[in-house]
DNA sequence: GTCGTATCGTTGTGCGTGCAACCAGCATGT
DNA sequence: ACATGCTGGTTGCACGCACAACGATACGAC
């Protein structure tokens, strides 16, 4: 009779494992929906549309090639291309040809993207500060950037690549 | 001329920081492409899919209203509708009206999405196991899950509810 | 030079999701 | 009993994304 409609237990995980887990799922579900709507609410921008602009504005020359741009941000390639449009005809980016590679395109920083960026970066940051970053001490947040290296590399990292 | 292009650098985040932060959003995505790609090659069966399963199987009578298990998978209600029609659809789960009150709907597991969560949920344990869990040593766990909760009900939570 | 293969970016298409609107049914007050 | 407001689930619609196919260009072998 035990043996109706749960079996099979002693695959589950711990309370210990479930907490970290389904924690982490929670958190990053709740934190990128908080960020986001903040971000939205204060620069009408998206999450998305933010991480292009940073990367853009780290990189040399405020410019960087399409393909790099979208593994960076985790998106397909063609998704990038549309997020480029978007952002473009926003006028915050331009399409610049890339001269060593006629196939190539730059997605680069327009002086209006600088800005909107400027401007948006402090906003999220702080968001990052307030939401994640205060609930863990240093030790804590020097222990997790271990831990995700752990983590990413051991995921075969198999996606991205296009 | 340092006014140039990267001022404002007060606000930036730390190399811990930025490691912290920026692993948890990579490790998050990875790790998620990877478990839903496994189950969706081992078993044809997309994660949010599992999700469904999984919360009913746990569940009294292995039913929960619809309300209720789209709060639980992070999900809106029309989602959820949705969700519950394909895997209806399939055969693993049934809609049952619910007596105490005329507009509910449960969503229940029939045998067979019974049996697809046993295999399915072996499958899908091991992969946490190998990708997450192990990169962790267990106290590692037990901050995980009491950070978890203060970064949860930091961020509002103000989700949900639809 | 030319051919075959790989890479870059774009486009067509389908899918999953959220939001808003909607209807049916509950709950409360009078 | 009836009116009002609220809740649960579904539907129309728009959006963002991935996948596959495509044209253009690069790179290498011959």
């Amino acid at each position: 009779m035990a043996t109706m409609s749960s079996v099979g237990q002693s695959h589950l995980l711990s309370p210990l494992e479930l907490r970290a887990w389904r924690g982490m799922l929670r958190a990053h579900a709740v934190l990128a929906k908080a960020l986001d709507a903040q971000l939205e609410e204060a620069h009408n921008l998206q999450l998305s549309s933010y991480e292009v602009l940073m990367y853009l504005a780290d990189a040399e020359h405020e410019r960087m090639r399409m393909c790099d741009l979208a593994s960076s941000i985790l998106l397909s390639r063609s998704g990038l291309t549309r997020l480029v449009d978007r952002l473009a005809r926003e006028g915050l980016i331009e399409r610049v040809a890339c001269d060593a590679d006629a196939r190539g395109q730059f997605a680069k920083l327009t002086p209006a993207g600088r800005e909107k960026l400027a401007a948006a970066r402090i906003t999220h940051l702080a968001g990052v500060r307030a939401l994640f970053l205060e609930r863990f001490t240093p030790e804590e947040l020097e222990m997790l950037g271990g831990a995700w290296d752990r983590v990413i590399d051991g995921a075969g990292y198999s996606c991205c690549k296009t």
